[in-house]
DNA sequence: TGTACATCAGTGAACGCGCGTTCACTGATGTAC
DNA sequence: TGTACATCAGTGAACGCGCGTTCACTGATGTAC
């Protein structure tokens, strides 16, 4: 049903996300061009505009196009993983994501690495794509707590606002069984595990301290399965 | 004992350094621009190369800048708090280290976000300064290991690279009461630190998900004290 | 204390480069009758 | 099926901008005797 046009069109689009991508990794996301990605492509300058309205929605595009892909392992990760391997899909996910970004290190500083200077990315096209990983977690959370697989922990109870906001996030992902107190340690466990994977990408402990990072990384999701509360 | 030259060169320096933080929180490293901050200097273009002798350089001196100032505000605030208190003074750590984050997001940004696309902090002038903040946790797990106020836990066996490195490091450090195993809690606190503040900073969670984000902050922290042992 | 010379700070022009975006245009593809 | 018109893709020139770095230079500051 498509035209040639029509398919000549995708190509080129999937041509300018491929490009794009490159560029990210040689260049990072602040001095995308672009410029260079069409000439890359062997286009003339400002044929891209046919394509692309500016060069944010070339960031939009790059950003989308990595959550996806994201998401994307980390499903086909847990697709092996029974369901019922609470403790394990946990270790999974984290695995998958360190795996990805280790990877695609570039992909990774644009979704979870510093801001692109002028740059903001339009919340109606980036939030379903980039909450698809913590959806998956929250998930796990929800199931594992269905079936009395987390252990209650004596934690410090939040306080009044971080309970009401605690409670919203609860509506908002229809968690029934996941309390506030272990969703806040869910929260706790995506952002460690982000300062885990961030911190070996962008070189925090110096190149000579670790000389198994992958052990090191195994350890301390180890330890988040723990303080979220999954058992051994 | 300083000629009127020196004291010149001293303030201009200091100017330079002044003014690239300016610029930084505005544009951002990778946009970080000689030429700019010697026009806003009242200069001519080439003359910052009587002070650096590249955009570089420029970069270390905010890097270095900014890694001091970060470690004096944990030290200051450190300085008012028992040294008996350990898991207070964690708190304290963490605390400082989101305050002086929240203040100075670029700066944030250029120590712990996304590296710089072309630039490499040399080593020999980055890691002093920049390991002054761990090197104070560090110091507070062995003081808290020797007084007896870690809870021991039932974690996870590091494998043997793990465990070589673990024990490299507690030479390096001089750590004698602190274990293994404690070391690596407090690698994981520490990165798990960062990542919490990451994700605040460059909005991991969106804008709306929490209202009361100092909350949010300091129950994760105790969180991160009690995995890394403090007793309540 | 005064002078001759050396060092330093800052100037202004220049090199060669790349960027985002607009615009009028040509020729190819698609659509309505 | 053929033709007339509309839409689309890609061109090439241009605008105005900023960048890092080098270089020969002038005038001010510092130093040795």
């Amino acid at each position: 049903m498509q035209t040639p046009r029509e398919r000549n069109r995708a190509r080129i689009m999937a041509d300018i996300t491929r490009v794009g991508r490159e560029h990210l990794i040689s260049d990072g996301a602040a001095a995308l061009s672009l410029r260079a990605v069409t000439r890359d492509l062997g286009m003339v300058s400002s044929a891209v505009y046919r394509y692309v309205r500016n060069r944010d929605e070339l960031l939009t595009l790059l950003v989308v196009d990595a959550y996806d892909e994201l998401a994307d392992r980390v499903d086909a990760a847990l697709a092996v993983v029974s369901p019922e391997a609470y403790r394990e899909r946990f270790t999974v996910i984290g695995r998958a994501v360190r795996t990805w970004a280790l990877a695609e290190p570039a992909r990774w500083a644009l979704l979870y690495g510093s801001p692109v200077p002028g740059y903001a990315a339009p919340e109606d096209r980036t939030t379903q794509p980039g909450t698809r990983v913590i959806t998956r977690l929250l998930e796990l959370l929800e199931q594992a707590s269905a079936a009395g697989a987390i252990t209650s922990q004596p934690i410090p109870k939040p306080g009044r606002a971080l309970a009401a906001d605690l409670k919203q996030i609860r509506g908002d992902f229809g968690l029934r069984s996941t309390s506030g107190s272990l969703l806040a340690r869910g929260v706790l466990a995506w952002s460690a595990l982000l300062g885990v994977i961030s911190s070996e990408l962008f070189g925090v402990y110096g190149a000579a301290t670790f000389s198994a990072p992958g052990e090191l990384f195994d350890h301390q999701v180890s330890l988040l399965a723990d303080v979220t509360g999954f058992q051994r």
